[in-house]
DNA sequence: ACGTTTCCCACCTATGTGCGAACT
DNA sequence: CGAGTTCGCACATAGGTGGGAAAC
């Protein structure tokens, strides 16, 4: 059952419009949230590279909180407001594409446009359920595996893009946001300041420029049009898959070695000078730890069982904009002194002109954590969080190939303690810092807020596929009869061959010909008409 | 390798919206084929029944000669124009689902409207390419096999519902069509006769009551409002999944019993007093083959290696409507006698209320072939069709779940000549005639046109998803790299559990880190700001 | 009164229709 | 000129946007 080893691969993702993700995450990134079910805007993106053509693999993407606090928008900026509320189970979206073989992954940029967020914790469809007014970081999982079945059994590359957090919202908060997704998102077009009525809010909005993020320091800034925002759009293409792609942190989790971080890998990034702008949250948590949850790193104080990493909140989010941009995540023991390597090309590509989204920059380098075969989910390894029996055991279950898939990881985080809480060693990897990777650790500690085994835990509810109400099969007992019948058939991945071909009697139904049926007046079927041709 | 037979099976496949089809069916259904691909309007849908629910199913779609006619739409009725011109090989539309449990697929309508026709033969999308003004047949496949790559390998067991079959044309021919299309699409509702303008054709047509079909006499009929053709909208539920269903003919193709029909299974069928209608067709071409290309069922003469079946044209569409109904492919030889039984239950049924889609009448019993193992499609028994080796060896391929894929089958007809000329024994399925199964035999032959070993040829222009152009792979070699990997996976199904789990020190990209990266104007990335949680 | 959420709306993208003029 | 095809069009469905009033 294993799938074979054959190729080799090392896969590196790159984010898809980083630029205009970047644009977003200096203002401060919010994610409307409906009941209905809201897509992300900018859309999530990721081009692969590096996998083994020939072999399977299994594309997922999670959302889970980014740390402990709720927030507040005040004062034309976030400011923490508390601690975060009880998390709801996370689901772990498997792209409706998977399994696909390394080419076809790596032939185009997977996108993940069909999963949708929502505040609705009785949703029914499969999205992912949020918070409003609380910090969420979307992750990445590459896993080689040719059956959805085996992902319990697999090893989990997850990658993390710190420029894609965000704070969920049920309105738009800050004026910039909304003008920056009217500039960008092609469904919003009719709000766009162009000529045509239109646009009630952010008229004067419009000028300064969207770069009001670039306002570097994270002091108390102003709402409004203090900084530079435009109306003009977005100097890159008008919607989505803008130019540049960033590298993700890489949480890798290899063998058993447990937190052990590969210096190998790490060595080479971080030191930038741009860096200690980032730093800012990284170092914040790590140090300075204002929030009202003191995220005190490594600690396992989680409440609920989900966030509980430090708080690095992003209070002006504007303002501070820059700062956050990837060093959101910092390494909080080890990885300080790693980060290096690298920064020369980031700084070269740093100053490029604004909203230009074509850059292409592989600026920092990603964090990745491979989790390993038995042991499931396992990630952070510098918060051990208690995560409640809750939403931390889910299965998971294999839908049927085409449609999207989710399951809920429940949030598996970095934490090293909360795997053993399930019975499962918890097998740190080690931060690939290939280039540029700042924030390894810490990142780890974001995600790990939410950590939880992993142990993929079935539900009719999650055979719910994003957008798709699931015709309901059994009941909802932990594993449905599809999981059931899935499994079974990978055990024996063995071609119909064997099957008995019989002439089944069954197919002939007592069905009125379509002939005469239904003629609507009276007039019969006479006689058969001779052919002609 | 093989999949566990476990579960017994018996599937079970009828006809959605039975009762629109037949409206149209009885018309002449005409099909629009336009460069940039479109939709079949009754929408190809089928209800399954009787699959093992465990097992994992993958469900196919194409698109087959009719026969060997080419037709012109003449005195306001379809008459034969010459022999048919040279068909594209046809493409095996896998529904995007597929894999899935038998449990998923019998969850609801199986529904195959990504499936797309154009009349552009250089088609990249993965189009079924067809000839405008000739007659087609679609067809239903259901295959026990958990993966796609074993396809080739698995026993194919073909549906086919006689009232599906249309003339594909770039415009509509005939104005009762154009009605009942506009009256029963959503999509053409613009142009109903609601009060609102629009409409500009079929004024008076309006008003007869689409019934113009129920003219018995296939003879010369005319256009017009000539019997009974109504303006108001379909009876049934306005847009497509309408009631009732039909059972199609099931072809199955056993072990190795060529051509061999089980008596048993078809003993059951015809002898309808309709039935006499419906043989028209049938009869011409086992007996009266009229048409310019004198379709000597048996014998394999083929021009171009498509079509070539006896040419049951459907002459006045509208006219005879009700004759080809259901017969129209009807048992050549042995299958006549066969088609007895449950005719009491398709009479009583039949002069029901014209337009009315509800009544859930399964009449006709389908024509199942099911095909095994080793050697693969071969299907039609009756005609031996040489199909030239052009479109006639296509290979499969596994694009990636949750897309459609396609195959070219060449189209497998039931001719079991064509089989031995791909080195493979020709494997001729039973006739089950459960119920209500006439015209089995002669079902097969009108698939059998097209009739090809489908050996599953792989090709680069294969890999196009339905609508979704491909990234281009490799080359168009038969066997792409794809495939080939695909292959390996597949021949290896084991979990990654064996996988060296290593920090990938790849993954780190010498991007420049999110931070101050393309800051627009010159601001540099000051002082990392603090966190203030 | 305020902060947040819900709801409906106009407007947008994207795509499925047949029409009819233009083209071949 | 006629048969058939192509093209842009107006109009449909389906669903993604933020606004703003209303509700909570």
């Amino acid at each position: 059952m294993e799938p074979e080893e054959e190729g080799e691969d090392d896969p590196k993702v790159t984010l898809e419009a980083k630029d205009l993700w970047d644009q977003f995450h200096k203002i401060g990134t919010e994610m409307v949230i409906t009941k209905s079910g809201r897509r992300m805007f900018p859309p999530f993106k990721a081009r692969i590279s590096g996998l083994d053509k020939k072999a399977k693999y299994i594309l997922l993407m999670d959302i889970v909180a980014a740390d402990d606090c709720r927030y507040k928008f005040h004062n034309s900026r976030w400011m923490v407001a508390g601690k975060a509320d009880p998390e709801m189970p996370k689901r772990m979206y498997i792209h409706p594409d998977s399994p696909a073989t390394g080419e076809q992954w790596m032939a185009k940029p997977v996108a993940f446009h069909k999963l949708k967020l929502t505040n609705n914790i009785s949703d029914k469809h499969g999205f992912t359920i949020l918070n409003s007014m609380h910090k969420y970081q979307p992750r990445f999982h590459i896993v080689r595996a040719n059956d959805i079945l085996k992902l319990p059994y697999s090893t989990f590359r997850t990658y993390v893009f710190p420029e894609t957090d965000f704070i969920a919202v049920t309105a738009y908060q800050n004026d910039k946001i909304t003008q920056l997704k009217i500039d960008n998102n092609p469904f919003a077009k009719g709000f766009r300041d162009t000529g045509n009525g239109r646009r009630e809010k952010r008229q004067q909005l419009t000028l300064p420029s969207l770069r009001m993020y670039e306002d570097p320091c994270k002091g108390d800034r102003d709402v409004g049009d203090s900084d530079a925002s435009s109306n003009e759009p977005t100097p890159g293409r008008d919607a989505s898959p803008l130019g540049p792609v960033s590298s993700p942190l890489r949480f890798s989790r290899l063998g058993r070695d447990e937190k052990g971080c590969n210096d190998s890998d790490r060595e080479e990034l971080d030191e930038h000078e741009d860096e200690h702008e980032e730093e800012r949250c990284a170092r914040a948590s790590s140090t300075s730890s204002p929030g009202p949850r003191p995220p005190s790193s490594l600690s396992p104080t989680c409440d609920d069982g989900v966030k509980d990493r430090p708080c690095l909140e992003k209070e002006d989010a504007k303002a501070d904009s820059r700062k956050r941009s990837d060093s959101v995540f910092r390494n909080v023991d080890k990885d300080k002194s790693e980060n290096r390597h690298r920064k020369e090309t980031e700084s070269s590509k740093k100053d490029t002109d604004s909203g230009n989204h074509s850059g292409a920059k592989d600026v920092f380098s990603p964090l990745m954590v491979q989790t390993e075969s038995p042991s499931h989910f396992s990630v952070g390894h510098l918060q051990s969080l208690a995560l409640s029996g809750l939403h931390s055991q889910q299965f998971f279950n294999q839908l049927s190939a085409g449609q999207p898939l989710f399951i809920h990881p429940g949030q598996f985080a970095m934490g090293p303690g909360a795997f053993s809480a399930m019975g499962m060693g918890s097998l740190l990897a080690s931060v690939s810092g290939a280039s540029g990777l700042e924030n390894s650790v810490l990142s780890a500690q974001g995600m790990g807020s939410t950590a939880n085994p992993f142990p993929f835990h079935l539900s009719q509810h999650m055979l719910a596929s994003q957008g798709i109400p699931m015709p309901t099969f059994g009941g909802l007992f932990p594993y449905p009869y599809t999981y059931m019948a899935a499994a079974a058939a990978a055990a024996s991945a063995s071609p119909p061959a064997a099957q008995p071909a019989r002439s089944p009697g069954t197919p002939s139904r007592a069905a009125p010909g379509p002939a005469c049926g239904t003629a609507r007046t009276s007039s019969p079927c006479p006689s058969p008409k001779a052919p002609t041709c």
